[in-house]
DNA sequence: TATTGTTATACTCTATAACTATA
DNA sequence: TATAGTTATAGAGTATAACAATA
């Protein structure tokens, strides 16, 4: 995205264009910060849904995702291959994988949290701590309000 | 993106899942409002853009929003096609199309920036005016923030 | 030779359809 | 017959390369 002073304010006050904006440059210092643990700020969020459940099927934690079971291939393919994840066959319906984090995996985890955290701080630098609350609570809230959650 | 109540506050704390979701939600909420202009988000961004400048060609335009010239092509094929916009080839430098509002383009743009208005109040409902404001500036603080505008 | 607008091509991301193995 | 995982295919969106007109 280019620079905005040349845009006029008439646009950059705009919430999509503010919103947008920040949110692209948060993911590129996720990005950066996330880099030493080898994943990416999906394959985090994946991480995070994994220890935070019962083990379950890779259709379900992809549905709860938001991410379809093709696309969950590919995903758990990547993280499989960095030995971060494995897919073993249920034994009650075979045709289903059940995934959980290796020990790699957990570790991996905690370090790509404590970096993602520093991420966020980085992001949030323009505000004091207080304030980075206080955006913190007024997003949650905004984000948690809507109707017709797809 | 599916409900998050499924996901662990781990994740929904995040603030890239906060920043995607609300961003995801106030995009849809845009685009119900807009529709009855007959415009969309991105449309309406270039319309704001055109007429808070002079006269320009479509490639700086488009460097302006970001959008790169192949892309401004089709964009302005579309507004023009709605007679929002007109390309006039520039007297000095026949190279440039020189792109400008229609009258019809300035009234519609008006009556978008009104939707507009009312799907951003719409997409805050969840904050008292007050807080709204609070919101805005915390947004806008940190959006100016970033390091390396691309 | 370089630049503007345009068109054609390729690449990414994701969704849809088709295939297999289990149920 | 239906479902989980997988693979193959197709669609939107965007970037890159090539082309015509003009400088």
């Amino acid at each position: 995205m280019p620079t905005d002073g040349d845009l006029g304010p008439r646009l950059t006050r705009r919430l999509t264009y503010l919103l947008k904006r920040t949110l692209l440059d948060v993911e590129e210092i996720q990005q950066e910060y996330l880099a030493p643990s080898g994943i990416g700020a999906r394959e985090l969020a994946v991480l995070l849904l994994l220890d935070s459940r019962a083990p379950e099927s890779q259709q379900r934690a992809g549905e709860r995702l938001g991410v379809d079971r093709t696309s969950m291939v590919g995903l758990l393919d990547g993280l499989e291959a960095k030995g971060l994840v494995e897919r073993q066959a249920d034994p009650n319906d075979r045709r289903r994988n059940v995934v959980a984090l290796t020990d790699t995996g957990r570790r991996t985890l905690a370090d790509a949290v404590k970096a993602s955290d520093r991420a966020e701080r980085r992001a949030l630098a323009a505000l004091d701590p207080s304030e980075r609350e206080q955006f913190r609570a007024l997003l949650t809230r905004v984000a948690s309000s809507r109707r017709d959650p797809t």
